[in-house]
Formats: C-alpha cells, structure tokens, sequence
DNA sequence: CACGATTCAATTGCACGCAACTCAATTTTG
DNA sequence: CAAAATTGAGTTGCGTGCAATTGAATCGTG
C-alpha cells in the first residue's frame, strides 16, 4: 500500500524530486474533495424525501437564521455568486420554498423569503441534522475541532496571496 | 458573531431543541463544502496555464502513478462514475493529453493510457504542488494528520449504515 | 443636477457529478 | 452449451459552480 517514488524521480530528469507531483493518496486537497462528495452522498437520500438538493438546503439553513435575506447576502454567507444562486432560488421559489420579491428601497435587490411551507419544513429536516450526526460517528468537540481547522485553512487559501499566480 | 438560538427553540414548538438544524456556521459539512471550493478556487488559475479542469488532473496525476489504468480503475481510485468520467475523458483526448483504446482481451474495457504531451506535462507541473503547498502554509506532518482525519471521516461516511435511512 | 462608476441580479456557456438508462461483452448457472 | 445475470462504458437529463456578460438601479464626484 506505502507506495514509494524514488523510480519516478530518476526517469524525468528535468525536473527536481520536489516539484513533482505527489501520487494522489498523499493529497491533502483530495482528501478534502473526497470527503466533500461523501458528505454529499450522505445527505442526498435525507434530502431526497424533501426534494431538495445540497445547496438548496443550504440556502434554507441560512434563511432559517435570518428569515429574509438578499440574494447578495446569502451568495456571501454560501461563499456562491448570482450565476449559481439565481437558478437555485428560482427553483426553490417553484417548489413554495421561498418568494422573490424585488426590495422598493433599493429595486437592484431582490428580497429572498420563506413562505410558510419553508418555514414548516425546519422542523421536519430535524431529522437531517440527528442522521448526519450520527453518521459522522465522532463527539461535537471533536467535530468543532476539526470545523475550526479546516475553517482556517479556508481561510489562508481564500487569501489573495499574489505569489501563488506563478503568471 | 456568536448567535444565539434560544429564541428559536421556543417559536417552533412542535421539534425538540436537538432535532432542529444547527445554524450554518456550526455546521461540520459546510465547512468541508467551503474548503473544497477554495481549493478549486486555489487550483484554477495554476491549472489554466494547461487548460486543465481540477478533476482532469486529478486524472493525470493518477495515470502519472499507473501509466495505463481503464476507465473503472479511474473511477474507482477518483470516487467518480462513467457519467462523469466519459465525456471528461473525452475532452483529454481531445487535447491530446491521453489516448482511449478498446482492450483487445476484454472489449468491455477501455484503455486510458498517457500520451507524450500527457508525460510531458508531469514535469511542468510540478509548479503546481509547489504553489498549492505554499497556500496551505503548513508543515507536511500537520497536513499528513490532517489528511488521517478526513480519510477516516470519509471512510466513516461511506460505509452504508442503513439506519440512516429513516424510510 | 449630470454623468461616469459601481452594484445587484439574471443570463449564457461550459464542465463537473450523479441517477437512470442503453448496449455490448463477459461471466455465471442451470 | 444456452439463458440469465453481471459488468463496463457511454448517453441523457438535471442541478450545481463559475467566468463572462448584460441591463437596470444606485452612488459618487464634479
């Protein structure tokens, strides 16, 4: 299983050992895109037997919070921009999740609402948090404690760091 | 910044404090869900330079391990179906990175095997783990750890414990 | 007040990611 | 050996995700 490489190092000689690609089991940014997916495949089925995807209950956990929100603000909160939320809400809309209706102060904004259907439903996706909770198998201290590490490294890659374009 | 959800608790009466959905910040998934995009974010503009896509090197880097590998082999090492991987593998062939070709002993098969160009580019980009490792800005040990604990998760997750299903 | 710059939402185009399906090739089994 | 089951790759359809663009509304500056 503990692959070497020391044999690949030596067949592309251009290139010093270091600044070759490291086999794909050692990949941190796998790691994560791996769990991502399997996070994903996990709350499909619960979320299924509501008809929504991911990202839509996503949009929901936030207006559970905040009972209204702009498009903007929850495209800052989700870390998603109008190109991915103006379609998703509009679908969330025809399934009687939310209404869309544009601000009078500022008619640039549209005000994103729960209707009553989405409000009700917060109580029936309790059953989402208890499954996921569960399925993650590990205490909610060390469940904040891997959060808060994994938020950090968020965080420096969010950075603007100029140095990484090699441009 | 640190929200309370007391008042919550008591509006919705019919759900118990534990079965309602946690606010979005607390929320382990979510946290994966962002560093994954920050990731691709990371990656993209180091990835342009090629014309790659995160997934299509996720491809190459393993072919650069495995040289020749048939489509479920992919698959199975990247966590990603034919419905995905047919058309991705398509577009690198159609860039010249890999070529496709039927097994002769198994006609099911098909074989993805790197081209010159394909080889030729492990060592250009090299680059690319070097940035990405900078970004991150830790050490490999603490990546390392970090890595056993997301793998385990994943692995946790995956295993299909039917009473999550609460059918 | 006016005009240029900025902001917000929506749209378009492209590439995943996955479910569901098709079709051919192979394996199982009766 | 033949029929049934399984496997491997491809296709279709839908929902993200994001870059780039559009168009309307608002803001900032002169």
């Amino acid at each position: 299983m503990t692959k070497r490489r020391a044999d690949r190092t030596e067949t592309t000689a251009q290139a010093v050992s270091l600044s070759i690609p490291l086999p794909l089991e050692d990949q941190l940014c796998f790691a994560v895109y791996s769990l991502s997916h399997a996070f994903n495949r996990t709350y499909k089925p619960l979320l299924d037997r509501f008809g929504l995807t991911y990202p839509q209950y996503l949009v929901l956990l936030a207006l559970w919070e905040h009972r209204v929100m702009t498009v903007k603000q929850i495209g800052d909160q989700l870390g998603l921009d109008s190109g991915t939320l103006s379609p998703l809400l509009k679908r969330l809309d025809a399934a009687g999740f939310v209404s869309r209706t544009r601000d009078r102060k500022d008619e640039r904004q549209v005000n994103i609402a729960l209707t009553e259907k989405g409000e009700a439903l917060q109580a029936e996706a309790g059953h989402v948090q208890t499954a996921i909770g569960s399925a993650i198998g590990c205490s909610n201290d060390e469940a904040h404690a891997l959060k808060a590490v994994l938020d950090a490294l968020t965080e420096r890659l969010s950075q603007p760091k100029d140095p990484l374009i090699v441009g």
